[in-house]
DNA sequence: GCCGTTTTCGGCCCGACTGTTTTCAGTCG
């Protein structure tokens, strides 16, 4: 039983609780769906440690219902609240302007049931038959059945970043627009996207709206006023464009930024004081503006410093921020040095000096050589005499650089015992070890626990990478007792990486987050197999940012010197 | 059903756009 499927149970819930018009339940419930599905901790871990209620929004009795999910793999509730109406709500509800209602109504008068009754009747031209809906509708719903098949998924923010770039440049040269930045999950780094929300000032929101909808790539105009625009564009996301006047921005950028959670705990805490927050700004009680140009203005309206978009999740941040508690950040300036790069040695696709440039040209002042060792089944690894070559040939380049450092290492292989697949002798050698799992990945959790913490505690190894083995959408990570490794880790002094590669995000920000709560150090690794993949460094920075993490949390702040104990 | 600067009861976020409506409901974010 997954996350997002115990999610779903709770999330149809709330829908069929509204059509009954239960007040208030369904909030409720929506709320608990939320936070299960943004849990990266398995659902059934934390039903097994009876911490089901640590997620906000689960009480005693959601929590309940979710250990019988787990338990049971269904809910009575759920089954007899499905009694009443018979559809599969959640599927019909997927589809673009088809809510609970419209699905209420649309069993009522034609028995729809599924996605597959519903194209059927929308299709005969039955749906514009029904009191209420029109052919607008039954068009609308075609449109939403053909997208709701396309996108299936959401897209990697490394991919979603640099197209709302540029998207952002694009729309510039245009229209009339002022300024104009991405908001949504995109601002708070989330790893995925789902849609791209952009807002605008504009002295001509008609024009600067026209000339968003008109752009040659938008496959479909879902909205388009001036305040608010909606298109999708062909083979790509969903775009929301929002045009505010200037005296409104920052409030805008609040609300749309969100997180949702985030958003309603800073209304309630509006309302707790007597003033009203929308995306026009913050209010009195006689509505007067008293906030909105910036944000740093309306959280201190409230009486919080500014709070960075990668942590508004509603997970303590807000309490964190009004005891002075926020962490102050890791950015992006303050990584000096890459631990995990490949070159043409093993399966990179550039040479030794190549990498070097890019790396300088990104701005850092030293990276370590990792290129995988010999393990069979990764491509074109490194044998012993190889290595050893290659620890002269970093030697000799080191003799050509100025202001400037590579360091010998090796991503090393660890087997499913934890043993690595490079002598010892040889490790020895090398300024920086990094291990990492690159096959079997479902052991159990005993035995994947022991294989990490051996390794964590090998005394050559300074970094654990990637280490829950996932890729986003594609493999689930490994199950393993993570709070043994982080044990492990600290103890060791063993860094774990934050691997920034888009699909990889490994360590994610949940588990990021509990490793510095135990002590653990982190790297961020951009593990570049090419030249241009030191761009993903910015991913990996925002991953560890939505992970609290600070520049004291992460080795690659350090200068190559400090890193070396007793180096030159 | 959850939760706490409203604290164990009594509250619970807010606005834009669309379509099918003669004044607003539904959906979305």
């Amino acid at each position: 039983m997954k996350n997002a499927e115990v999610a779903r149970i709770l999330d149809e819930i709330a829908d069929l609780l509204d059509l009954q018009g239960v007040a208030f339940k369904p909030r409720a419930y929506r709320r608990a769906a939320q936070a299960v599905s943004s849990s990266t901790t398995p659902i059934e871990d934390l039903a097994a440690a009876g911490r089901l209620e640590t997620l906000p929004g689960v009480g005693d009795a959601i929590a309940g219902k979710i250990a019988e999910i787990v338990e049971t793999g269904h809910l009575t509730y759920h089954e007899e609240l499905k009694a009443a109406l018979p559809v599969d709500l959640f599927a019909l509800t997927q589809v673009e302007g088809v809510g609970p209602k419209t699905a209420k109504l649309l069993y009522e008068t034609l028995g729809i049931r599924t996605l597959s009754d519903l194209e059927e009747a929308a299709r005969a031209g039955r749906i514009e038959t029904v009191k209420g809906l029109g052919k607008k509708t039954q068009e609308r719903i075609l449109r939403g059945l053909a997208e709701t098949r396309r996108v299936e998924r959401r897209l990697l923010i490394g991919h979603a970043l640099p197209l709302a770039e540029d998207l952002c440049r694009r729309l510039k040269a245009r229209g009339p627009f002022d300024r104009l930045v991405p908001a949504g999950s995109l601002r708070r780094g989330r790893e995925t996207i789902g849609d791209l929300d952009l807002l605008a000032i504009s002295g001509d929101p008609r024009a600067a709206a026209d000339a968003f909808v008109e752009m040659p790539d938008v496959q479909e105009v879902l909205a388009h006023g001036e305040k608010k625009s909606s298109v999708t564009l062909s083979g790509g996301p969903q775009v929301d464009l929002r045009i505010v006047a200037e005296p409104s921005f920052g409030a805008a950028l609040q609300y749309f930024t969100g997180s949702k959670a985030h958003n309603i705990a800073l209304r309630k805490r509006a309302v707790a004081r007597g003033l009203k927050l929308n995306e026009y700004g913050l209010f009195d009680g006689a509505d007067r503006c008293v906030a909105g140009r910036t944000e740093t203005e309306i959280y201190q309206a409230l009486g919080l410093p500014f709070i960075p978009p990668e942590l508004r999740e509603d997970e303590g941040e807000i309490a964190a921020a009004e005891k002075g508690t926020l962490p102050d950040l890791l950015t992006h300036e303050a990584i000096r040095g890459d631990l995990h790069v490949h070159t043409d040695w093993s399966d990179g696709k550039a040479t030794l000096s190549e990498m070097v440039d890019a790396a300088r040209t990104a701005g850092l002042s030293y990276i370590a050589i990792t290129d995988h060792a010999r393990f069979a089944e990764v491509v074109g690894g490194l044998r012993p005499a190889d290595l050893e070559r290659q620890i002269e040939a970093i030697e000799a380049l080191n003799e050509t650089l100025e202001d400037f450092r590579v360091l010998t290492g090796v991503e090393a292989n660890i087997g499913p015992d934890g043993s690595l697949d490079v002598a010892d002798r040889l490790l020895r050698r090398l300024d920086v070890v990094i291990a990492a799992v690159h096959s079997q990945f479902r052991q159990s959790r005993e035995a994947m626990t022991k294989r990490l913490v051996r390794a964590v505690e090998h005394e050559a190894v300074r970094v654990l990478a990637h280490p829950t083995g996932r890729k986003i959408g594609e493999r689930a990570g490994i199950d393993a007792d993570w709070h043994a490794i982080f044990h492990a880790a600290a103890q060791s002094g063993t860094a774990l990486e934050c691997n920034a590669n888009p699909i990889r995000l490994d360590l994610p920000s949940e588990l990021a987050r509990r490793a510095i709560g135990a002590g653990v150090r982190l790297t961020v690794g951009t593990d570049a197999h090419h030249p241009d993949h030191f761009a993903f460094l910015r991913l990996g920075v925002l991953t560890l940012r939505r992970g609290w993490a600070r520049a004291d949390d992460v080795l690659n702040t350090e200068s190559a010197d400090r890193l070396m104990p007793g180096g030159t």
